[in-house]
DNA sequence: ACATCTTAGTGTATTTATGACACAAAGATA
DNA sequence: TATCTTTGTGTCATAAATACACTAAGATGT
């Protein structure tokens, strides 16, 4: 056999898909999209939303268009995750996952449940289902993930309104880190940042001193990045 | 046409490979590891060492694989760095890669070229020729996450000898991270880690104080991270 | 033997960042 | 107008990061 045939023989073709772990807050806690599976395998099983890659997409336009078929989520930033590979990992046959996460607003969405499934619904990180696949691999990573990567990038704010208060924000990283933050030591620290546009516009409607909205500056950003700027929570 | 029937039409299988990104220290400088492809596309052309997933082994086990197959690198520490699938990244077929990175003691092991490679090289990061394929790319996100992670993690220590010297050691961490480091702020801290072991043993046949080796610690890392410890350089 | 050369090895003072902590001001409600 | 709830703010103590210069060891050359 020549070494061109052997190349020939060895190079098999896989199955692809991208799974999207989808991180949404309420306000207080922590949540994650899940949908229940319309088919076999794991039929009736809650898993995340995921699809297979079509030849002429790559997987990130891949994971935007499961985003907006299964679960009706649009124009959201996308980061990959991981790519899990494990052999048997799909009774089917061999599939490989793309993993992609993202944030979002969950009162900015309306759920779907799209095609192959049967309901689309946000669980609390500390009650999951059990999922399908090797799913719950990739929740505990892409958790891991973003407690990482909430103390030295600016990610987070997808997950509120455009204007939110300090106390907003603040009960948000708390939800992400899963501890208790100081209040003055927390404004301290992320309006040092310069990431932050105050408005001159306050809470209406609240039963207590109305809290100062805020914004994020997506100008100072971007200039701080162009500087190689690395900040830390 | 059913939506089972629909799905099965989707799902398109697609060309898996992997690629590895090898990084190796002279002493001096970082340096990476490279081959001359022999076959076409890019015949002639370095490019990192790579190969197709086979149907029955995980990305990692390709990985290693193909370090052993191409380039003689054996028993080392891997890990997944990124999924690139640009639809038109191979110009045969629609290929994806999982990029893996690895960092080896560049003196452990004699260069091979293996099987579809008519050399294999290492190269300073400041003198890459052109790479093949969307390799530079990978590269670059390479060197951007060892820079990261070795501020963070206790990598690195993979590149050296089993004995070496603290000056070999912020060499090497130099290095990596492109910039001079203070000598006695990088002994207090790495040391202050717990991370290295002192030995008995010095130096022999330099010109000038012989210098004290050191070891990494392996039972003292072990021990800190179980106690989910972090720390930084 | 001595001078010279080169790199190893060490401590302190300054600056900066982190973490702990408490009370007055605003605004709605009764 | 008293009460309730949450906002918004500063200081001090401690810990970490950074800047900085000389002596010690050991080989080489005269």
């Amino acid at each position: 056999m020549s070494k061109e045939s052997l190349i020939q023989h060895q190079r098999q073709l896989i199955a692809v898909t991208t799974d999207c772990v989808i991180f949404g807050f309420d306000g207080t806690k922590l949540k994650l999209l899940l949908i229940e599976r319309e088919k076999k395998p794991f039929k009736h099983n809650w898993a995340l939303p995921g699809g297979y890659v079509f030849i002429k997409e790559t997987a990130e336009e891949c994971a935007k268009r499961i985003l907006a078929e299964k679960a009706g989520i649009k124009n959201v930033f996308i980061e990959q995750l991981y790519t899990y590979t494990d052999v048997k990992r799909d009774p089917r046959e061999r599939t490989i996952s793309i993993a992609y996460y993202t944030l979002v607003n969950q009162y900015q969405y309306e759920l779907i449940a799209g095609r192959d499934t049967l309901k689309a619904e946000w669980f609390e990180l500390s009650q999951l289902p059990r999922l399908a696949f090797d799913h719950r691999e990739i929740v505990k990573t892409a958790i891991e993930r973003i407690k990482g990567k909430v103390s030295y990038q600016p990610i987070g704010f997808e997950l509120l309104d455009e204007k939110f208060t300090l106390t907003q924000l603040q009960t948000l990283y708390e939800a992400i880190l899963n501890t208790p933050i100081d209040k003055r030591n927390f404004r301290k620290k992320i309006l040092g940042m310069g990431l932050l546009k105050a408005l001159d516009e306050k809470e209406k409607n609240v039963a207590h001193k109305a809290a100062r909205f805020y914004s994020f500056d997506n100008k100072a950003y971007k200039k701080l990045t162009q500087k190689g700027f690395h900040f830390e929570l």
